[in-house]
This record gives structure tokens, sequence and C-alpha cells, in this order.
DNA sequence: CCAGACGTTGTT
DNA sequence: GTCTGG
DNA sequence: CCAGACGTTGTT
DNA sequence: GTCTGG
């Protein structure tokens, strides 16, 4: 699945990217944790434009909104056939900012490891997202996100079964245009490339979400880091 | 018809 | 809002 | 995803 | 154990 990751890059280079006149305002992130606000792209009148959005998708019927503190997360297998998520899928896809993202390999006993998963080159990533619109009781209209997740590719496989749905950059303008069919993006979710990722073993500091600092993805030294461990398989 | 749910992961 | 269950 | 809370009454 | 919060 995908519960915790990053986006360090300058807001500069994203929006050379992207095209926009404009600096995106970030800055570093190395621990972004559900409910926190994360940087998205959604199409609007034909352009692909910035926006933040929630991190948990509350359903525009709920009426509790503490429902999007678990819905983090949506399996591409089941996206058309799950009422909280069918709609959005049809009218409502984006894609969510990233540099990086974090996967916890569950241990026999003991803590857990977890691993940083960034591209081999740096370069940004895009997951794959449902938004959604939520009005709360006093009227103020809250929007919120999902981000898709899919099977592993090789690279992931022996830490985690799951894995973010990353949309290749020549798709990006395909998957946000709600002009075209569900059939023509499906495709789009599947596992990424083996080559795409890179692992790192990181500090378990990353498993609370009140840490972010650059140390959480710095090396572990050698004799402490593990490698993705096949025996877990 | 109305009432009630609507989600994911991982672990057992 | 929309679907499933009774 | 992990971390952390999880309850009431009454009194100050 | 289960739910909420970040």
């Amino acid at each position: 699945m995908c519960g915790r990751f990053t986006l360090r890059i300058d807001g500069e280079l994203i929006s050379i990217e992207w095209g926009w006149t404009k600096r995106l305002p970030t800055h570093p992130r190395f621990n972004i944790a559900p409910t926190q606000p994360v940087w998205a792209v959604r199409f609007e009148n034909g352009e692909a434009k910035p926006v933040e959005l929630r991190w948990g998708l509350i359903p525009s019927w709920a009426k509790d909104p503490a429902i999007g503190n678990r819905m983090i997360n949506a399996r591409a297998e089941t996206l058309v056939e799950k009422p909280a998520f069918r709609q959005a899928f049809v009218q409502r896809r984006c894609l969510v900012l990233a540099d990086g993202f974090y996967e916890w390999q569950g241990k026999g006993k003991g803590p857990k490891q977890p691993f940083w998963f960034s591209r081999a080159d740096g370069g940004l990533l895009t997951f794959a997202g449902l938004w959604e619109r939520w009005i709360s009781p006093d009227g103020e209209p809250v929007e919120t996100c999902t981000i898709i997740t899919t099977k592993a590719n090789e690279t992931l496989r022996p830490v985690h079964e799951r894995m973010p749905a990353i949309i290749a950059s020549a798709d990006r303008p395909v998957w946000l245009d709600c002009t075209n069919p569900v059939p023509v993006v499906t495709p789009m979710l599947a596992p990424a490339p083996d080559d795409l990722l890179v692992a790192t073993p990181v500090s378990a500091a990353v498993n609370s979400p009140s840490n972010d600092g650059p140390g959480l993805i710095e090396e572990a030294t050698p004799d402490e880091a593990p490698s993705p461990d096949l025996r877990l398989l």
C-alpha cells in the first residue's frame, strides 16, 4: 500500500516540468502522513492545475469526516465496483505529487524495517489518485484525495505486496482528462516497470509522523543496513 | 418498500 | 449518491 | 502507514 | 482490541 511518502523536489523544478508559470510553493517534506495536505494535479477547464488536497478521501455522503482517516488508499482492482470510489474514478481523477514513498517490511517477530522507494534518477513521481469534495455541516467544502494501489512489482515484492499506481509521464494528461473513459485509463494502473524504483533502508524514526527531516532517508550505516529480505517471501 | 452500509491493510 | 439486504 | 488514546463525575 | 489522529 502507500501510507507515507516524500516530496523534497524544489517547487521551481516541479513547475518547470508541468509548464506552470508560478513556482509551486512547496517546502521539502520527508514524512507526509494521512490527513495532511498533499500537492496534487487535476484538470480544470482542460488544463493541469496544482491543488492542495487533504489526504484521506471523505465521500460526499459521509456524515462523519473521520471516515477519511482510513480511506487513504483505493484498490485499483475494485475501483469500478466500490460505491465510495466509482464515481470519482470516472469524474474526479488526479495525480498526487511525490518523489518517494515508504513501505514497511513485516518481520516474524521484532520491529518492522521501513524502506524508502524512489526513482533511480531522483525524478518526480505521480501517483494515480481520486479526489472528492465534502461539505461540512457548516457548509464549508473540504477537498480530499486517495492514492490508488496496485500489485507490487519485482522491486517492491520482497518488502510488500502492494504499491502505489504510478502514472508514466506520457500518460499524465490522459489520466487527468476525465473525458477519457475508464477503459482507456485502467491499463495505466499496472505495476510500475521493475527498473523505475530503487529501495533504500531507512531509520525507524520514520515511523512517527512527527519526525520530518533529511535524516530520515540518509543511508543506514553498513553494518545495520538490511536489504529487502527475500526469505520473508 | 425502507434501512443501512459504503474502505484498506495485515494478521489470524 | 448508490447499492445491498431484509 | 504508525502512534497513541481509549472514561465519568464532580470539584477547583 | 479497536478507533482516532497525523
